[in-house]
DNA sequence: GTGAAAGCGCTAACAC
DNA sequence: GTGTTAGCGCTTTCAC
């Protein structure tokens, strides 16, 4: 008969429940992940002994055993400091966490650094995470589309990698967005809209561009009043500051996100012009500083939050082996109006 | 002789690296956790079957076999959806992140909804993290401070509840920013100074409440001009309006925190009066509204990134039973002076 | 329905 | 220095 040394350090262990329940580790388990068939008495029984010894699963020994972790990475592949500087990254944080609440899974916020890319790669594949999220504004990096094939993941924004049907991605629909914004300013009159466009090497950038120049095209408007921004207030106000400096002044100007719109707030007002009296002016993302600028900004609002719990969602479905996941999932957009933009006086 | 059925699926296992090599699987494991004694040409060996395998040791393996999980949680007891409302969590989070970056850590973000506490405490008994973090503006929770017993955590702020000596925190003097910022409007020539303390209930509103008394006691001047607010812009409006319902106006404001200055500036904007020309009004955080603020608002800064940094560092050595550690860490807080301040003119 | 036994992939004494 | 041998605490066939 071999010894069994009596252990007295630790938390309490399935095994001690068992043995104070008369009953076997097997079954123990069993009521823990709550199996059917399990006798209503049994679980009763040993239920008790859990609560008298107070015991709690440990949760490493239960994914080594199951082989699944119950725990999800968020990767933020931005440079450190930038992150959340941005609401968009903090909302969608906020977003997964939000729905992760609700399901047995557990976050890991991992924050890649120019050094630590290599550490999150290994970090993925050492078994600590059943999936992960990939969260950025830039260009989705191609060495994560590549760990897709071993881990579940889904993307914030379309990656640009991505072939038709391939990956996972939660994004929304920039393109109509952009166009939304500058038909609102059509329609309220204006002729002479420019846009400050984002960075297009990013989806978001490229696609906002492309909603301004079907909407001014569909008008029959030029569509040439264009500067290049990199999504930045500083930016944003220098973007403004040469379409000021046009012989021909704007009536109007859709900015691909809000920080470029405030940065061109700043520069309108310099200038001494008036928004939106002198130049109406839409941004986009509807992000913290939309509402409380002065004005109250026009824009498009895209709700990073829904984007974070729809991503989590996806991601939980996928890693429970669910086959109808779409590989694309659009979130609505919508335009909120408020008092940076006006009916063309002139 | 025991039958040894062939692995042929999932990654290369510690196993299989010590059968490429031709060495024990003690011996790999030495050379992956840098053991110093294992000569020069076998960890040559092993690297190079790591290499050739693609060999990523599993932590959570490693994890139940060393009962370490190298991960630390950070816990956001705050309603959820207020939490990134406050750019201060935001940058606690990030300052961590930031730290943990160049450690073997890991960040597992728990936030804290109001179903979801006993769900965290399991959490944290479930051998799950080596260590916590509890960030909140709120009065720590109590069952928080009990668990400490057993796993290592560190407080963002003074725990109401911490004996002198026991528990550990990170935190800023408040009452000494607080002061700061009460002398500057002194210095400026400011008699009639008012404050908008924040909920009191918490350390850091009842510490700047305090900052001010003394500062204002110190000056022999009247410290019966409080309102209190709860830290949100909202609050700030009111309390502001208020204050301008005086029959006698005052000159200056201190309120408890920036996104109350910021509401304060609403009020006073509505009700006709200019920031410093008619009121001075000082914040403290210096949090994201208050540079951009119009005009940019006089704060203390109190770096929440550096707090978050802090405290990871002090959780890790903990982690690593570091018998040094102090009990309290405060961290530097500085008068910014920008243009909501300015002499009194009267 | 319940128990026995065999691992999950790794670390940590302890021998050699 | 290196290999052997036990587990870490749980899940999971497989008999009964």
């Amino acid at each position: 008969m071999p010894e069994r040394t009596v252990k007295s350090s630790g938390a309490p262990t399935l095994e001690a429940v068992a043995a104070r329940a008369g009953v076997s580790r097997a079954t123990v388990s069993r009521v823990v992940n709550n199996s059917p068939k399990v006798t209503d008495e049994v679980v009763a029984l040993v239920n008790a002994a859990i609560d008298e010894l107070g015991y709690v699963p440990n949760r490493v020994a239960r994914s080594l055993a199951s082989r699944r972790t119950q725990a999800i990475a968020v990767i933020v592949p931005e440079t450190a400091s930038k992150v959340f500087d941005d609401p968009f990254f903090a909302s969608i944080v906020q977003g997964v966490a939000l729905h992760l609440a609700d399901t047995e899974y557990t976050l890991s916020l991992l924050m890649e650094t120019e050094t630590s890319s290599s550490k999150t790669r290994r970090y993925l594949r050492g078994g600590n995470v059943d999936g992960a999220l990939i969260v950025s504004h830039h260009v989705s990096d191609l060495s994560y589309t590549q760990l897709g094939a071993s881990i579940p993941m889904v993307f914030a924004g379309r990656p640009l990698i991505a072939e038709e049907g391939e990956g996972y991605y939660v994004d929304v629909d920039n393109v109509e967005g952009a166009r939304l914004a500058t038909q609102h300013l059509i329609d309220l009159g204006h002729r002479r809209i420019a846009t400050i466009a984002g960075r297009t090497d990013m989806p978001g950038g490229h696609d906002r561009l492309a909603g301004w120049r079907r909407a001014m095209a569909d008008a029959g408007l030029d569509d040439s009043l264009v500067v290049n921004g990199d999504f930045s207030p500083a930016s944003g106000a220098e973007c403004m500051r040469r379409l000021i400096a046009l012989d021909e002044p704007v009536d109007a100007v859709f900015a691909a996100n809000d920080q470029m719109a405030v940065g061109a707030y700043s520069a309108l007002r310099t200038a001494g012009l008036r928004v939106p009296d002198d130049v109406s002016v839409v941004g986009f993302d509807n992000d913290r500083y939309a509402a409380t600028a002065s004005p109250p900004l026009t824009t498009v609002n895209q709700s990073p939050e829904e984007m974070g719990m729809a991503m989590a969602e996806t991601l939980v479905r996928l890693i429970d082996g669910d086959e109808t996941v779409p590989h694309a999932s659009m979130m609505p957009l919508e335009l909120v109006v408020r008092e940076s933009t006006a009916p063309r006086t002139s």
